[in-house]
DNA sequence: AGAAGTCTTTCCGTCACACGGAAAATCCCG
DNA sequence: CGGGATTTTCCGTGTGACGGAAAGACTTCT
């Protein structure tokens, strides 16, 4: 039971206010980590010291502050930011007029890496680092079909939360819906991570087989566009992908 | 010279990962950051436990990792994020087809903190979290104008680097330009921080008058548009910052 | 107003844990 | 295969992190 390091503390705490978007006092940090409330005033000063955090003293609470959206720069530019990516999803979502945007697993969890968006009124609502589960998502059931079964097996074992009503939960009938998925080479989602919301994906396959890391999905209002002009937009998608791959590849890109 | 703590040594060295985009090893991390290379390589690889930064076995090499992108996310949707100044800009990037964006001071840098892009096929060279010296960014200006003279002036006297031969560097010449941009409400670069795109900016002055801390710009290539024109939509760029404001002062706002 | 509760901040004695030099292991060239 | 650079492991030392407790600040209730 002997506490973690000072750094790995610090980082939970970023951890925490992250998700405590309008700011938290010393004790709500403290309960979100599981320290000690001197401890957490301790790290947060440091972390403020070095501009990670900023420190409202009207409040007296703490956000996050610059520092760390320069982290997020510099995961942009990196081969691993997948900016390589950007330049077909800006086309795609120009032809379609739909908002294209792309993810990687994490754990059990889809982090979103890019977006762009669409002509149309449809306001993106999820920003760049948002996570969703997977099971939820097109771009989740995009990746996971296409690793191999003893990963996707733990992944539909696993607890399957229930976002909306219309969220697959049963592991069989995920299981199912992914040999489907792989079979024909796309997923999709239908109200199961937002209502009114639909989506395809495809997964960016490199050259030598290796399970995928990256998904491009295109979403849209259930009210707007029917499910088979949706689908319709899969080969479009799937050549951006397969660009997307190809540049990747040519330049070593790192694993997330 | 008692060096400091971990949690700092920590965040350094990803601070010198976000400017080694597509990674690095332990002894060019441990040269950056000034630390000898066992240290950073403890560091490295608790970040990497903590999933910040992740690990190319192959190359051997680090970069940062996903959880350096969801603090990103967390920054956004607070609303020290100015993810209120969203909206505005969206719609007058639209009505001039041109890419806005939106920063703020830290130190004597500013710090990209939302972009738009514009119609044109003008691309947004520089992304989120991304740093320019103040003196070569219409944003900067549109700040520092607005300061009480004791910071301007500290600001101006300091070293002020040439980033394209048109940059201004001159302490005198560019105190006159901030006098003359406080005047009129609006400060304009043209090819200083990048050759070949001039910019106008406002600042987005909160109704109590305290110091601005985030300015609005819109941005151009110098050949497509001319400085009239751009200089035209400075109305456009005002109601947008005074929207932004009264948003901002509604929703009590932590400053950064 | 006063008192009770909650939250933030400071203090300090103890000891676990970070530190970093140096050695060992590994890689990378020619 | 050998020499140089780089990564990784090891371990004895001592420093600075730890967190309980108390003091201080702010809010709320009657």
């Amino acid at each position: 039971m002997a506490a973690e390091d000072m750094l790995t503390r610090g980082l939970r705490v970023l951890g925490a206010l992250a998700d405590h978007p309008d700011g938290a006092g010393v004790s709500r940090v403290a309960a979100a980590c599981g320290l000690p409330v001197s401890t957490a005033h301790r790290l947060l000063g440091v972390l403020a010291a070095e501009r990670f955090v900023v420190y409202d003293a009207d409040t007296r609470r703490y956000a996050l502050g610059l520092r760390a959206l320069e982290l997020a720069r510099g995961f942009n530019h990196s081969s691993g930011g997948y900016q390589v990516a950007f330049e077909p999803m800006r086309r795609i979502a120009r032809e379609t007029g739909l908002p294209a945007i792309a993810g990687v697993l994490s754990g059990t969890d889809v982090v979103l890496v890019l977006a762009v968006e669409g002509r149309q009124h449809l306001q993106l609502r999820s920003a760049i680092g948002t996570r969703n589960p997977w099971h939820a998502t097109a771009l989740g059931k995009a990746i996971v079909a296409h690793l191999d079964a003893a990963e996707r097996d733990r992944l539909c074992a696993g607890p399957l939360a229930a976002v909306t009503p219309r969220t697959r939960t049963d592991p069989d009938a995920l299981r199912a819906e992914l040999d489907e998925a792989r079979e024909r080479g796309w997923a999709a989602v239908d109200e199961e991570n937002e209502i009114g919301v639909r989506a395809v994906a495809v997964p960016v396959l490199d050259p030598e087989g290796s399970p995928p890391r990256l998904a491009l999905s295109l979403g849209a209002t259930v009210s707007l566009t029917g499910r088979a002009e949706l689908y319709g937009h899969v080969p479009l998608l799937r050549e951006a992908a397969r660009e997307i791959a190809l540049r990747m590849s040519a330049s070593g890109t790192v694993p997330a």
